[in-house]
DNA sequence: ACCTTTCGTTGAAACCTTTCAATCCAAGGA
DNA sequence: TCCTTGGATTGAAAGGTTTCAACGAAAGGT
């Protein structure tokens, strides 16, 4: 494997120039079927592979998508590439992920990447989504689509879900449930989707009438188990009469953690704390306790945004829009006793 | 926007030859610091951006590793990807993740696409490791390491975790905490892992001399929380003296979801049932009865397996080879009572 | 004052594919 | 027999970057 075979040595192989070998490649309707055959069997015997950057830089542009995530190891994320795989496969295209890992730093490297890559579009769930870098990305020529944020001006696409809206279900869910004092576990709130949450759910509180000092905000360093856990300690070490009766976390891997920490410490949930999570992810229904959780139409939120992200890319009369699916209390045992 | 600017233009802008703007680009020591200070100005006006496509056609080669896994959704692959992500982040790569979803029609898509990409190189969880599509990977100048899995030649790195041992292991510490009647619960038999996971399992079984028909083999359709859960409804259906008092999954997503389905049906865990997983993702120390399971250093397979492919990249007098590593069993209460 | 280095810059070639106008040839019509 | 038509094939150009031999000028040495 001394060099890739081209187009050229297939060419000289088959006995014909290099535009036929061209023509079979992207239009073997006009070559006629003897010369096929024997251009096709050239490229076997050369094991010929195209070269995707040259057809790119002829082409002006690539046949792939990519999608920017927040977290690859958070299963929110990837049912929403799930989404996006499926809307891209039928579109034709292959999808990359990128896995910016909370840093914006690489989140940027990606996104640097990929405009010099010249792929057709770009999804991302950014670090900070009213982050410049965005905004430079498309001014290079490349479609984006924001994905689980919203940006306050609407220069871009996005696809979001109301996290207000969701933060107010899940407590208005537990005011229901009798509780007077609950926890909000969540952060850092440099996370968008975090202080969204948080105000949903201040503003049901305030709604119900109650006071604002029995909604306790307990800030995590990052959305995992781990930091779920150690919340719970947090939580669970407060004073008697401080101490609330119900939790509301920012998502599932949060609430996971801080059940698993309850029921090592042989507490019962939801009888010492009742406890609502965030996202419905498959682990959600699945812990020991089948969590209640707020949620989102994670495949659908994937597909949209691949439908949007093409239509920027193809459509010279694309106009920006701003989907906001409305997310759903899905109620369960670790809040219903 | 009507066209990404270029070098050429650039240049122009600039009053300098395009040869001096490709110098400030990739060799700026060689440029006079006021000519570098003109240039850059230039491409800050402009918003040039590299064209990656015609750098990668002339260089023959881009700067991008992918890793194909089988199953973005398995937090045992995403933990996979993070080591080779920091593999190719320190090695100024950046890393593209594709799902195959378990499919490898849509594998052979992403490799196609991959090699005709020219990426550097690729790391690949195959649906099938002795598939001859693996071959044509490299055949066709591109390194290829197989991820957790090991061809039967050794035509390839790869870079695996002893899964017969961990199968062994598995299931002599069941055998230590005295059961004499388990269920191995996992497939489709497809997949190698489960293969190499049941055979050592059966041969500790055997070495233990104990009678092979106490070793239940219950099928599965996919290695998720979903069949474990209905895997465990099949188990727990068989008759009182042909049930098993243990559970060996062969990942942890099918014991989480088999240790729900017993929760839910009022039966303890390991009272009713011990339970062995496999993988020790971070749900497996987090469950709500915390799961013994077998742990595989899941990053340094990454990071071992990003170092192979570049070693296969750049070095000429490159050798395959097979790491194998070996996983360890970590005890827990769901088999410690 | 002349020759040699050294440094900075240049221009052209090469990478591989696609496209398109131009050419060729055979068949069919007059 | 000559002309037209249509299909098949060709050859050259274009796309943006990098590399490298070559060039010019300024600086240093004698």
């Amino acid at each position: 494997m001394v060099r890739a075979s081209s187009v050229k040595d297939v060419a000289a192989r088959a006995g014909v120039s290099l535009g036929t070998v061209s023509n079979v490649l992207n239009r073997p309707d006009r070559v006629s079927p003897e010369t096929r055959a024997r251009v096709e069997q050239a490229m076997r015997d050369l094991g010929f592979v195209r070269n995707e950057s040259a057809r790119q830089l002829r082409a002006g542009r690539s046949r792939t998508l990519a999608y920017v995530l927040l977290d690859a190891r958070n299963p929110f994320f990837t049912d929403v590439a799930e989404g996006v795989e499926r809307a891209a496969e039928a579109a034709g295209l292959s999808l990359f992920l990128c896995n910016s890992d909370n840093r914006s730093s690489r989140e940027q490297d990606y996104l640097a990447h990929l405009v010099e890559q010249r792929v057709q579009g770009i999804l991302v769930t950014p670090v900070d989504a009213q982050s410049p870098a965005l905004a430079d990305v498309r001014r290079n020529g490349t479609p984006v689509v924001i994905v689980d944020r919203t940006r306050s001006d609407d220069t871009f696409c996005s696809v979001a879900v109301d996290d207000e809206l969701g933060g107010r279900l899940a407590v208005e869910h537990l005011i229901e449930q009798g509780h007077t004092r609950v926890a909000f576990i969540g952060g850092p709130d440099t996370i968008g989707q975090v202080r969204d949450r948080l105000e949903g759910a201040r503003k049901a509180w305030a709604d119900a009438g109650l006071p604002p000092e029995q909604l306790v905000v307990v800030t995590t360093e990052a959305l995992t188990v781990v930091e779920g856990r150690s919340a719970g300690e947090r939580v669970m070490g407060l004073g008697r009469n401080r101490r609330p009766t119900a939790a509301f976390c920012a998502n599932d891997l949060l609430a996971l953690g801080l059940l698993q920490q309850l029921s090592t410490s042989g507490l019962s949930v939801p009888g010492d704390l009742a406890i609502v999570g965030y996202d419905d992810i498959e682990y959600a229904s699945a812990a020991a306790v089948p969590l209640t959780s707020v949620r989102q139409p994670r495949q659908e939120l994937g597909r949209r945004a691949t439908e949007l992200v093409l239509d920027e890319a193809d459509n010279p009369e694309h106009v920006h829009q701003q989907v906001v699916f409305t997310p759903e209390l899905v109620a369960r045992r670790s809040t219903l006793g």
